[in-house]
DNA sequence: TTAAATAGACCGACGGTCGGTCGAGAAAGG
DNA sequence: CCTTTCTCGACCGACCGTCGGTCTATTTAA
């Protein structure tokens, strides 16, 4: 992060998204952590939507900078770029857990519904030719089977999508559950098989889901809930 | 919507919120087109979303009783009552294409995203055991094949419901491409085709999209955004 | 000298609150 | 049975704090 004004507006103002919403982040929050004043914030953005949009812009380029890395470095076959590029999707980290669980939290609260979709649209846009192409490898290596890759490959990212929000939900209400490590895990193994069935695929999807983290990232969630 | 306050505060809303968006409806609007006061208003109501959660509430149960209706009135197998809950979805009307245009504009704003995903979750909730039971119904019939019935089910929804984003969008952007009824209709007819290949269906789904409404929508679209 | 950057007082609109009015119907008294 | 008193809650609208955004003055740097 530079340390212009501009910069340091972009990181306040991605903390306070990430942590307490959209809504719920006035441009005085802003400002004051900034310490900047208000006519210098809209010299910069011209609205409080368009530093949404950057930011937004920002964090979903970062992760495909990281996916597009991950992918060129092998020269491998579709279905090893397949995995890598589901798998690169479901990348938690134990390290942060009080970070991950505050993160999943607003995100998935109403104050950030704006964020959350215009992140996942740009998801949609900027995934689609890279996942194109590596079912289009696939099709020409026989291993997938459709006649609209592109199309499918819109279908697949639209299903995991919205399909993760569902994963996401049991994260957040893990006290309503007896058993939602489970329940994750046999959500995201059907939706490998969705896929599988989608591509007519003649392998199966490697399924790098980790146990052990769900059921870590479940047992801290549980702790902190029990606390508030 | 009978004659009380709360019933009029309630129609009134539900137009604003389908015309100019949940964001951009002010209570002030409402109570000036119900002709009350603030107070009265917020003696029915508590808060502005509590009115948004009940008119959501409103909407997803009528349609769900309309797709009840439709469904107890045929004994029939599952196959039929697959296509009845599928078509039932996507009964556009061509008498009243202005509205049509209005709402799809408003629902699809950024001014409406809350209401928009308030409907999609009650739309899951609710539909999730009718379709749950009539996919049941086709694995004992032998015309459909999953393990997971329940599972497969809020996955056919969540698709169609995200599929149906996309849809909404080519429609709302028509200009932008050449030919959007083929576009709409290819995209129609993968979703039925997804679904067929992850029921494992012995049958192909009827699509019944009727190309010509498709093409009206269309041309009425492209003559208004001409004007504007 | 001039253009960019910074400052902060100010604005109107918004969601929501609060003390209060008023009329209908129950309760009480004759 | 009539009349007065009391209670309740629908309804009112002035008011509040907060918000996103604007405007003009001042400082800074090239």
């Amino acid at each position: 992060m530079r340390a212009t004004i501009r910069g340091k507006i972009l990181a306040s103002a991605r903390r306070f998204f990430f942590t307490k919403g959209y809504n719920k982040t006035s441009i005085q929050n802003i400002i004051d952590d900034v310490e900047i004043a208000k006519g210098t914030f809209y010299h910069h953005f011209k609205s409080k939507e368009q530093l949404l949009d950057e930011i937004s812009d920002i964090i979903v380029e970062q992760k495909v900078a990281k996916i597009q890395r991950d992918l060129e470095n092998s020269a491998d076959d579709a279905f090893t770029k397949f995995n890598t590029f589901v798998n690169q999707q479901t990348d938690w980290k134990l390290e942060q857990l009080d970070l991950l669980y505050v993160v999943l939290t607003a995100m998935y609260s109403e104050h950030n519904i704006l964020f959350q979709q215009k992140i996942k649209e740009k998801n949609i846009v900027r995934y689609l030719p890279i996942l194109t192409d590596i079912i289009k490898q696939g099709i020409s290596e026989g291993i997938f089977d459709t006649d609209v890759p592109e199309l499918m490959a819109e279908m697949i990212l639209r299903l995991s999508i919205f399909w993760g929000d569902g994963i996401a939900e049991i994260f957040l209400r893990a006290n309503n559950y007896q058993d939602p490590v489970g329940l994750i895990v046999e959500r995201y193994n059907l939706l490998l098989q969705a896929i599988e069935r989608l591509l007519d695929a003649k392998k199966s999807l490697l399924g790098l889901v980790d146990r052990s983290v769900i059921e870590e990232i479940i047992k801290y969630i549980r702790e902190r809930k029990e606390e508030g």
